[in-house]
DNA sequence: CGCTAGTCTTGGAACGTTCCACACGCAGTC
DNA sequence: GACTGCGTGTGGAACGTTCCAAGACTAGCG
């Protein structure tokens, strides 16, 4: 015998239309075209639709239109970085603005090592309508991918190889973020400011650092390492003795190495040492003394992404094909004097 | 014109059974039962579904076979405490480990204070086969939920209200990480352990602290708080004055809090004060001077979870029902003389 | 009263797959 | 030579929905 009780079978178009005493279609419009119904009829059928609890078959429903209703996103490995509890807020508000259209995000994976993988699949079996990408880091492969094979998607980032690119996409300004947090730290009083970036390579990083650039007085108090805390710290200390007395950093991973070179040298962040990270983690909200940093808006990115879906899906073109959003700065005592 | 090109239909079974001239059925059962044909037609078939690119229709399969091949997730918003980056580990896991069986997970939302939203629907339009249910924290009205409505699922989370219920599960076990980090503490010389946990209502925190109480000499050492950095800063100072010399917390936060405690008394952690923490979030990895933790094995978890979801699917009845994890300690600087 | 226009409702067909019952060819057996 | 059995392959039907063309009914008009 089964585990699980034989649950009495859904009830269909069929027995809903039965126990109305109208034909399926005419159920089938009371939901999608109720506007076709006289009003008595709409009323009647959807009273037995509640009453019998009937909610359209998925599949049924997929099979004939050609679409699912699901929205593919590629999860990938949580990162090193910071960055790790970012895809968490940002998946669950996308999940929530998708679903108010009654749309669900179907999560995938594929090789690390091939952006592509995974995606031709589902493509292919045609069960998702769109793709969200969110991993457009370092060129973006998929997007050209998926522009080819002629399906719907919008992307988390912007296309930086190709500024001129007509895909639909959603970014948030690195630049305003580098230059709100190197403008709070002038303002609370830090005098030589030092910026803590990735490699040149990033698009990302140098975006964020062009914004420290343009209010920097001293340039040449900058350094460059991978997204580590050690690596940061050792950095920090060489900042530090050539003088700077303030962090801007392309991360809260790399803040975290300026509050650990603070420590060793029991100076004390925020009223020594001015730091600011970036994209507020929970490392940033936790640690001793609080760590300032730039916060992505994460939902309203999502928000966007799904509005500019539905444009994509709906075949509209959209004038404005990239959505670019500001950051907010989050103060803590890294930064207060 | 459409923003995308239209691209050729995809093939169907009939395409591929045309070109390899054979029947559809034969196709099907190349896919699904090939052991049924020939070798040297199942090769010929198989060459001829490589060469168009084949891949079946999700929603028409679905809708025969009465099942999606979908697991449905309901993913809850963002916590404010330190477990954020936990969900990301254990979903990218169970999206991983239940691809490899062609399954793939839906995530879904439902509203915050109900927590059986959302499942109904998803049930009703039989858009998914089973659900995989994460927050069974206080109570579970969940399994109860699914098991009348006769939906297969899984929990991660045992079930503490009725030991004996005989659905699916898998934890982690608390009480074995509690003992862990109280008596590596003790190892490490430290003399007062204190524990710092959470309200007695938390079963997840009242089962940790068993393993504390266990093990501890001084019991009277011990305070409950809330989840909440500052809370456990204030209660940090009063154990500390109270004698303690170290502390083994519920979670990274209520730790991080006792950090700010030893930051505002300049005592170094470690060196005067033991203090470990409890899911090695990201925040643990990156506090100075590195927070010893206990790290819960979500990789494993979810890979049991998929097993036992598969088993429930089959309808074979598991004779262990609940199955217990061991999580492992990672030390680091705050723990360590 | 018959005809038309409009509103509302209807049954048949189709989406692409798998289940089912059966047909075919070929041994081996009586 | 007919019968059984087995290994392979086939076509019809069904899953539950939406599209389509056409039917039924009402009201309005000549």
């Amino acid at each position: 015998m089964s585990r699980f009780a034989a649950r009495a079978s859904a009830p269909t178009l069929s027995t809903v239309a039965d126990a109305a005493g109208v034909s399926r279609q005419t159920v089938s419009n009371a939901l999608n075209n109720p506007e076709l119904l006289r009003p008595d009829t709409l009323a009647r059928v959807r009273r037995v639709i509640d009453e019998l609890g009937y909610t359209p078959n998925r599949a049924a429903r997929s099979l004939r239109t050609r679409s699912s209703h699901l929205i593919g996103v590629r999860h990938e490995p949580p990162q090193q970085g910071t960055s790790e509890a970012l895809l968490d807020r940002f998946v669950h508000s996308l999940v929530d603005t998708a679903g108010r259209t009654g749309h669900h995000v179907l999560l995938f994976t594929g090789e690390p090592g091939d952006p592509l993988d995974g995606y031709d699949e589902l493509l292919r079996a045609t069960a998702v309508d769109a793709f969200v990408v969110t991993d457009t880091y370092a060129g973006t492969p998929q997007a050209g991918f998926l522009r080819e094979r002629g399906a719907p998607f919008v992307t988390f980032g912007r296309p930086w190889e190709d500024p001129d690119a007509d895909w639909a996409w959603v970014d948030v300004d690195g630049a305003a973020g580098g230059r709100m947090a190197t403008h709070h730290l002038r303002e609370a009083g830090y005098q030589r400011i030092a910026w803590l970036g990735w490699e040149a390579t990033s698009r990302i990083g140098e975006d964020r650092r062009s914004g420290w650039q343009a209010l920097a007085t001293e340039r040449r108090l900058m350094a460059r390492t991978s997204d580590n805390v050690d690596a940061a710290r050792m950095e920090a200390h060489r900042l530090i003795d050539a003088g700077a007395d303030a962090f801007a950093c392309v991360s809260d991973t790399l803040a975290l190495g300026v509050l650990h070179a603070c420590a060793e040298r029991e100076l004390t962040p925020g009223r020594d040492i001015g730091v600011t990270g970036f994209d507020d983690s929970l490392a940033a909200q936790v640690v001793w003394p609080g760590l300032t940093s730039v916060r992505q808006p994460l939902e309203e990115v999502a928000v966007r992404l799904v509005e500019q879906l539905h444009r994509v899906l709906a075949a509209k073109p959209s004038t404005d094909s990239g959505v670019i959003l500001a950051p907010t700065l989050v103060v803590r005592g890294s930064s207060r004097r």
